[in-house]
RNA sequence: GCCGCCGUAGCUCAGUGGUAGAGCGCAUCCUUGGUAAGGCUGAGGUCGGCAGUUCAAUCCUGCCCGGCGGCACCA
């Protein structure tokens, strides 16, 4: 008996695979069902790690799976390529981005291969292919003549490390999402996508996607941030301020409150709180709020402040009632209308300020069970439900009712409406950069600035950067950006801002669909083939990448290219590879595979395998360079091949949860894949006989059976952990019945068992799997053969033992036919003489048979 | 503070309203011409805690404890 070599079959099979180009996708056939498979695409740094392996084995099961379940497979691969490693390996190296870029593409591009992924690699691409980005500006300008492309002075935030502007996506925490320098304020000139456009569909849709996960969804309707309001116009009390003549502005989504106003608060930054700066007291105050830093910490902590203008308004259900407007700290210029009124009782940030400022606090929210005469705020302003009180026409309406009065009111009145605010900004999409994709624009003095005409796209980067020191390569190349103006002919400069590489990944998907297109996207391979119906990548991009991609398809699918307007069907976020951490006593981290275990008294203890100096075991945590937990994918295949190490990333943990990587359960992984290739191997060759009659071969078959079903069940719903542990239950029981000494009937049983072992494990060790689906003589190779098929008669048993429970606890069983009735399994029950013995002293009370299940006494 | 997820064997995790499972680890034994190995057998669980619903709860409900994640001055 030959030991499985993984080093001869592995390169042999993906070999095959290759020859044969079985994992080419068919043409667009209507008819044909089609099936979409995606992981998202990778940044090309050179090295293959972990979590690579895992995504990319996650969608490979998902792919090979339908392939066998007769699909017309697209599962393509390609390079989200731009981006900033690639300048900063320039600046620390003196090398090219564009050749760092495609060698490290040559390097993981083999590594991938060695995964031996079902991927139609006839369909590659990286996005910092000019044919790639060309057809990026192409549908640029196109989104601009449609008027969801602007440009705007604006506060941005500014990331000092990676001297670049940031999205709000990208800032976490207050912090850069890549450097985790703190983000500063900047007044910049930016290219903006109108994303709020479609605030409204990109909440409502998510109800659509049924088949993502709900923490996404629920992650992207936060972030969007829908909410209902009213915004109106206080009228001015004291002269009207210039060019305010109209009133000042305001957003609630608390009109009931009105009657409890004390106050108006307007931003810092509001367009009146500028004009006020003329007296410098304003303009002191207004530095003072800047001060602050963005961060969490900063924005947590810091002291409400505010500035009596010295204007009033009249409020607007009793106009001589008088509110006086602050300048205030708290208020966000780029929400609702960047003005608020204040209602100290019922908002705590009103409440701190007013208690500050000593400004009224009138409570107008009665909370069930209060005295109407004895309710008051103290330091905790009320939010909860309750009904109006103290406000006049709104007394006695509960909250909702309330609001809506109000609103109505309002309307009635004219000085406003009821209206829909989101917390979503426009995507800011230009970057300071020299290795992305330039955005398609002349800045010409005279016709200003004017969209490049399609027939000289792309444009093109220039060879010759300077990448040594920090900033935009692109705007300090000396040549590149002379060019004339398209429009009058006159002397005029590029656009040297480059577009967010988010942008890049939000329509790569649509690409695939056709890499030859002229245009950006062929719509008749796009119609056949979008939407993904199974995405996988990492829950980081839940608001990032996934929140784009959603806005360019609707937006892409508006001007026509695309007749989806969701890009993802299906959605699957994976968790991450985590290691244990190792430490010397000084602290230092130490590489996994410098550590020796052993354990002692139960108890687990490692030291340098080299020394013997002992290790402190340390957390559990994502594996990172600066950590040194990493385990690199070619030690791991090396040693056990490709398939032990797809295994054994798929078989811990729930793909949506964090999976720990050992060295412990890639060796057990390693064993599973000798132990299934030994019970191939003693499998006599030649023709299986043929099925007879024999209870032992039933019992195997009917786990065969049974298996089939669960395996494809849990295939289906993405529960691949759970399916690979009855992949190892199969096993044990084909062991069970060894094909050494078998009757032919036991090893017929065993053959029908193996071929369908052979196809069940495919998706997962490929590899193995058809080294194995060759040794018992099946037919061409096994990526090619059908999903095995259960006869569902033959999952059931036809004996079945059911436990018997007196009182609910287990007393005993008694085998019966399957499908026994219930009244016969009771006079069994009662008659059998152990049953008889736990009964004795009790008198029966009842009895309980679920058919097929268990039976319960209750007695007492 | 708000929202969500998780808690089952020593470890990493399956599972189910009705007999508690796998891998790793551990113990015993066998093999020592699959050998930087292979195999047999076994021990090990108040299914986080408390209460409720039920003939029956690890599973459903409520509360609590512990761990993790997202959002957070969004009016």
């Amino acid at each position: 008996m030959a030991r499985y070599n993984p080093k001869e079959t592995e390169p042999k099979w993906r070999k095959a695979w290759a020859d044969t180009e079985v994992f080419r996708a068919g043409p667009p056939t209507p008819g044909v069902p089609k099936y979409y498979a995606l992981e998202m695409f990778p940044y090309p740094s050179g090295r293959l790690h972990m979590g690579h392996v895992r995504n990319y084995s996650l969608g490979d099961v998902v792919a090979r799976y339908k392939r066998a379940r007769g699909f017309n497979v697209l599962h393509p691969m390609g390079w989200d390529a731009f981006g900033l490693p690639a300048e900063n390996a320039a600046m620390e190296r003196g090398v090219d981005p564009r050749g760092w870029t495609y060698e490290n593409i040559a390097k993981m591009r083999a590594e991938l291969k060695e995964l031996g992924l079902s991927i139609d690699w006839s369909r590659e691409f990286a996005t910092c292919d000019p044919a790639y980005y060309g057809k990026q500006q192409d549908w640029f300008l196109d989104l601009w003549k449609r008027g969801l492309v602007y440009r705007k002075e604006s506060i941005v935030n500014w990331d000092p490390i990676d001297q670049t502007v940031l999205a709000n996506e990208q800032v976490v925490d207050g912090r850069g999402w890549r450097s985790g320098a703190p983000v500063e304020k900047r007044k910049l000139n930016q290219w903006f996508l109108r994303i709020t456009d479609y605030a409204g569909e990109l909440t409502d849709s998510l109800k659509t996607l049924d088949r993502w996960p709900d923490k996404v969804r629920l992650m992207q309707e936060n972030w969007i941030g829908r909410s209902k309001g009213l915004k109106f116009s206080f009228g001015w009390a004291s002269e009207a301020p210039k060019g305010f003549e109209s009133g000042l502005e305001v957003y609630t989504t608390r009109p009931d409150t009105l009657y409890g106003a004390s106050f108006v608060g307007i931003a810092p930054e509001h367009p009146l709180a500028e004009q006020l700066a003329a007296d410098p007291k304003v303009a002191a105050f207004i530095a003072e709020c800047r001060k602050g830093g963005a961060s969490e910490a900063e924005i947590e902590t810091a002291e409400k402040i505010g500035f009596d203008t010295g204007l009033t308004v009249a409020h607007p259900f009793d106009p001589s009632w008088r509110l006086p407007v602050w300048i205030a700290n708290f208020i966000l210029l780029d929400y609702g209308t960047g003005a608020v009124f204040g209602c100290p009782a019922h908002d705590q940030r009103d409440l701190d300020f007013a208690r500050k400022y000593d400004l009224p606090v009138k409570a107008v929210v009665l909370p069930p069970g209060e005295d109407p005469a004895s309710f008051q705020v103290g330091g905790e302003a009320y939010t909860g439900p309750g009904v109006a009180f103290n406000s006049d026409f709104l007394n006695g309406l509960d909250v909702e009712a309330a609001k809506a009065a109000a609103i109505a009111r309002i309307e009635e009145q004219g000085q406003g409406k009821g209206a829909t605010v989101f917390r979503l900004r426009d995507w800011g999409v230009a970057r300071q950069r020299g290795w992305g994709c330039p955005i398609p624009v002349v800045h010409c003095a005279k016709c200003g600035v004017i969209p490049v005409p399609k027939d000289q796209l792309p444009i093109v980067l220039p060879d010759d950067m300077d990448f040594s020191k920090p900033g935009n390569a692109l705007a300090r190349h000396p040549t590149w950006k002379d060019t004339t103006c398209p429009d009058c002919g006159g002397a005029a400069t590029r656009e040297t801002d480059t577009l967010d590489t988010f942008v890049d990944s939000s329509w790569y998907f649509a690409r695939f669909t056709d890499t030859e297109s002229a245009a950006p996207i062929d719509k008749a391979a796009a119609d056949y083939w979008m939407p993904v119906d199974q995405y996988v990548g990492g829950i980081e991009h839940a608001v990032l990448h996934l929140l784009y991609a959603r806005f360019v398809t609707k937006a892409l699918a508006d001007e026509g290219m695309l007749s989806v307007r969701e890009p993802f069907a299906g959605l699957f976020t994976q968790g991450m590879v985590t290691h244990e951490t190792y430490r010397r006593q000084n602290g230092e981290w130490v590489e996994p595979r410098a550590v020796e275990f052993e354990t002692e008294a139960g108890s687990r203890r490692a030291k340098i395998a080299e020394t013997g100096e002992p290790i402190v075991i340390g957390d559990v945590e994502k594996m990172s360079k600066s950590k040194k937990n990493t385990v690199t994918p070619d030690e791991i295949f090396d040693v056990y091949g490709v398939d032990a190490a797809r295994l054994f990333v798929l078989s811990d943990s729930p793909p949506e949860r964090d999976t720990q990587w050992s060295a412990s359960g890639v060796e057990g992984a390693w064993r599973f894949v000798n132990r299934v290739w030994n019970e191939f191997d003693s499998q006599p060759a030649g023709p299986a006989p043929a099925p007879v009659a024999d209870p032992k071969a039933d019992e195997l078959r009917a786990f065969t059976h049974r298996t089939i079903k669960g395996l494809t069940e849990a295939v289906e719903s993405f529960r691949f952990n759970s399916g690979i542990a009855r992949m190892y239950e199969f096993l044990n029981k084909l062991k069970e019945f060894p094909a050494e000494g078998a009757t032919p009937a036991v090893l017929g049983a065993r053959h029908e068992a193996l071929s369908a072992f052979a196809r069940l494990i495919s998706p997962f060790t490929p590899h193995l799997a058809e080294e194995a689906w060759a040794r018992i003589g099946g037919e061409g190779m096994v990526v090619s053969a059908p999903w095995p098929e259960f006869d569902p008669a033959l999952t059931q048993d036809a004996v079945r033992i059911l436990p018997v429970q007196v009182n609910g606890k287990r007393r005993g069983e008694i085998s019966v036919a399957a499908g026994a009735e219930p009244a016969d399994v009771e006079k069994l029950v009662l008659n059998d003489p152990e049953i008889a013995r736990r009964l004795e002293g009790l008198s029966i009370k009842k009895v309980i048979v679920v058919k097929d299940r268990i039976v319960n006494i209750v007695a007492g």
